[in-house]
DNA sequence: ATACAACTTAAACCCGAGTTTAAGTCAATA
DNA sequence: TATTGACTTAAACTCGGGTTTAAGTTGTAT
């Protein structure tokens, strides 16, 4: 089974552009073309496509996505990049997700601090209120915020 | 204690440029000038300047972090659309951290994978391994994968 | 008073990641 | 065979988020 790229652009939920750009940028090495120069994408290619949309997903830049499929399809000489380049993204997406936790403590607490300001009609009441009457889970967040003014 | 642009931008471990570029940007409303010109960071600015960076650490564009600026200069007559603001804001970075979390669990499979191709010096053993042998926290990830090829 | 570093602005430039446009080609159907 | 819709390319454009450059000003130290 072959598909367009008018076919493959749909089943992978993007724009048909979007493929085209990949391909010039060298991300798509694999994708054939028929006589006329129209690209077949094959099953296969599917799968490919699948594996950059998960390296995008982690926020890698398409320069490495390109390393990495070229890399991908030497085959077993280039095991050890590949892994290195795992790695190397693994450890950026959990410092990532270390550093959107902390964000989002801190989210939750202005959540929590303009829901009393609103019941209160001023933001005085939660900006004054004494650490103890604040909801626990957020009085850490709060003394990391000691520092920081009203908004 | 008052500081320049050149000061306040060593604070914060950012370009001056940058400060100029969110000032024409209109995120720094409260910024004073000195008679000559020359902007004249208070220590409370520096405190705006901090969340300001929170919002921009939670993927906040800069226009609506400018929104928020503004609604919360203005007092207490726009909690509500603060709040509001911040209920999205914290319900995108919810799903910003679920989504990197599967990314991880699939760099993680990646990493195991292509540690024990390099033990073994071919893909083929990782990949033709039974899912009983995998490491016990990778087989959920793996039989997500499941439809994919080697990569 | 002058030099000098650090500031000011507007405008141009840069980068990644695409989208849009223009001009042309392919191939299935009427 | 002519039309039509989906494809092709190169090049221009967009957008966010800045940085760089050029020309000029401030204000402090000597």
């Amino acid at each position: 089974m072959v598909y367009t790229i008018g076919e493959m652009a749909k089943m992978l939920n993007i724009a048909p552009s979007a493929l085209r750009f990949y391909d010039k940028k060298g991300l798509l090495p694999f994708v054939e073309r028929s006589q006329g120069g129209k690209r077949l994408f094959q099953e296969k290619d599917y799968e490919w496509l699948h594996i950059i949309h998960c390296l995008k997903n982690t926020g890698m830049p398409l320069n490495d996505i390109r390393s990495f499929i070229e890399m991908a399809m030497k085959g077993d000489e280039t095991i050890k990049p590949r892994l290195e380049l795992f790695i190397k993204q693994r450890d950026f997406i959990r410092l990532q997700i270390a550093g959107l936790q902390e964000t989002l403590d801190i989210l939750e607490f202005k959540c929590w601090y303009y829901e009393t300001a609103d019941a209160a009609g001023t933001t005085s009441v939660p900006r004054n209120m004494a650490l103890e009457d604040i909801p626990e889970h957020l009085q850490k967040t709060r003394r990391k915020l000691q520092h920081l003014p009203f908004a």
